[in-house]
DNA sequence: TATTGTTATACTCTATAACTATA
DNA sequence: TATAGTTATAGAGTATAACAATA
């Protein structure tokens, strides 16, 4: 009996991943709304670790720095984030969080990692095996 | 020797999908830009298989019907989706591919598939073992 | 001269509310 | 009355080009 012709393992893993974005695009839209942040104002609350230059902000975000100008100042109205001019160039400027946007930061950080219990549904064992795959499939990104 | 606190792996393997979904992001942006789409353009091709009404749409794209017109207007000017009435209900309009928007959504299909070299990294099994576990990751959403 | 960030402009996406045409 | 889709409006994200300040 011949073997059937099947899509092949990594299509359908990268088909899954697919649907795995999507899924997870509705929730971000609704944990970040409720902590009263766009989805672009959440990533850049989200890649702000160190004191960062606007420029590589735009880098991170994939946008052009003018769209850069505008998410900052919006956050910066909301007292969530500073721009400090930077001391070794002062063309640059760094943005580091206030103490309310750290706030926040925690937060979203909170509601992001609550959004993960699907993988909760394996073996501790099955997630094992699931962080390591994950880790060599990412890792090159 | 006591065991050292470590991150665990359900938590891990959700920080590298959000890593993941990052990456995915701009080769999106990217890709689909190449074919004259903007990513909520693309998406709504994506999502079209069966003719489709507007309301279904909306759900699909997490997003309010108000919008779905305006997408959908853009995407009918350039001649890849129809309106059509639904045949039970004339409230209910339902989006048809045009011949030229099967064109692109094939094109945008192979784009997408190209995008998938990363899981490619992992052997043959492990990339049956990498399918398995996110079937049932991916599942229940 | 080159680079960093801003401004001006135009287009797309976004939600809310009011509207229409059907049911 | 209720529902499907549109329109009007205002705000947010987007890229391009021109600009100011600094290097």
């Amino acid at each position: 009996m011949a073997t059937r012709t099947r899509i092949d393992p990594a299509t359908e893993a990268w088909k899954l991943m697919m649907k795995l974005v999507w899924a997870h695009r509705g929730r971000f839209i609704e944990s970040v709304g409720e902590l009263g942040l766009s989805p672009m104002q959440a990533h850049t609350l989200r890649f702000l670790q160190q004191p960062l230059p606007m420029s590589e902000l735009a880098d991170t975000l994939w946008c052009d720095a003018s769209n850069v100008t505008g998410i900052v100042d919006r956050l910066e109205a909301k007292r969530l984030v500073e721009r400090r001019v930077a001391v070794g160039d002062r063309r640059v400027k760094t943005l580091v969080f206030t103490s309310k946007g750290r706030a926040v930061r925690r937060r979203l950080d909170a509601a992001l990692l609550d959004e993960s219990p699907a993988v909760a549904r394996l073996t501790r064992a099955e997630q094992r095996v699931f962080r390591e795959l994950l880790r060599r499939v990412v890792t090159p990104l």
